[in-house]
DNA sequence: GAATGATTTGACCATCTGGTCAAACTCACG
DNA sequence: CGTGAGTTTGACCAGATGGTCAAATCATTC
């Protein structure tokens, strides 16, 4: 099989190439909306051809799927227990518009999957993502205990954070519809950065 | 045709049925990944019949799709100009919150139809909502000017609305597999009020 | 440049799915 | 009850779709 040792240059260019295509084609129209044709003109190549390099429609969803999450939650990671409260958060937040901005197909991928029920990712869900939430909600509760940031509550803050940065990407007809505009994320960054000092300023 | 004149009891009985069967299927799967015999058997119908009362899927689904946005926008529609600003705005922030812990099933039925390129009601958003929209945000800003709330862009106050009080349901998925609760709207509510009396409140 | 393995594809298949239709059944009403 | 309109359905169809396969083509190495 091809997929066994050592990919070849072919390989590894087939392999990109079909994943990009896939992207393209399951973020616009989701996983059973997406046809293998779609993707294959989308890629270049023949039907077969692609299911040379996946075994299936699934695999391919599921090779995209795979590094997401965690790709999706490294801005979380970086959030430092021993930085400056304020700053942490608010570069957390800079760092979560910037991939939504960057990334809205994967945005819209795993957007696609959570509207859905995330069936395929359920899992991942309850034990990575809880276990990150977790760990940085008790940063955030120190730091609220010790009077560096207002207090709320920190899992509905996290959730804010979410729901205000990926609205840009994931429902960009809207905003666009409404605001006229080339860059849905125009102006949202200096909006939603005013919002959280306001929201977190010490009293 | 069944569909011509004065409805009889039992199409009133069907077409209801139908519809709250459509609803849960096409928010659960999007209008893709619904099938028309799952809309059957959830309906507990034949899949005939469900033809006999509707011309076709689309149409079903045109049909929810139909009144959704109207309903949707009704809670924004009651912010009145002749109201006390923080109170106006705080109340449609829980009337929003409060449609979408009620009608979870719409709410995604939207997401699913937004994130997917909005493709059945993309001239409705730029016509109806973005008028709506522009009226309303005329009303913020008189209200910025006089210096009863604080200035923010008043076009991202409303989407920070939309998507802070939409994911909850949406996204009910995630929300749930971090908290570990029943009710992923539990104590969203007074987050999101506190956020928004700490970013508008008058300086 | 021949041999070998990797890559590509046209033709094909089974299944799913939206939709049709004629026949059967049910209901309301005189 | 009988009758005609309204309702229901089993059987069926055409097209779409995921996937297979043997044969053909291409790349690499000796």
């Amino acid at each position: 099989m091809a997929q066994d040792r050592a990919p070849t240059r072919i390989q590894r260019k087939n392999r990109a190439a079909i994943l990009d295509a896939a992207l393209e084609v399951f973020s616009a129209h989701g996983f059973r909306g997406a046809t293998v044709d779609q993707i294959a003109v989308q890629a270049g190549l023949s039907k077969p051809n692609l299911l040379y390099y996946f075994p299936s429609k699934e695999a391919m969803h599921a090779a995209l799927l795979e590094g997401l999450l965690d790709t999706w939650l490294d801005p979380l990671r970086d959030l430092d227990p021993a930085g400056e409260p304020m700053d942490e958060i608010l570069a957390y937040v800079r760092r979560k518009l910037q991939m939504s901005r960057e990334f809205p197909r994967e945005s819209r991928l795993f957007a696609n999957e959570l509207v859905q029920g995330a069936p395929r990712i359920h899992d991942a869900l309850s034990r990575d993502l809880k276990a990150l939430v977790d760990e940085k909600v008790t940063i955030l509760e120190g730091w609220m205990a010790q009077g560096r940031i207002a207090r709320v509550h920190p899992y509905h803050l996290i959730f804010s954070i979410w729901s205000l940065t990926q609205h840009y990407s994931d429902f960009d007809v809207q905003v666009r519809a409404v605001l006229d505009t080339e860059d849905p994320f125009d102006g949202a960054s200096d909006f939603i950065e005013t919002l959280y000092r306001r929201l977190l300023s010490p009293p």
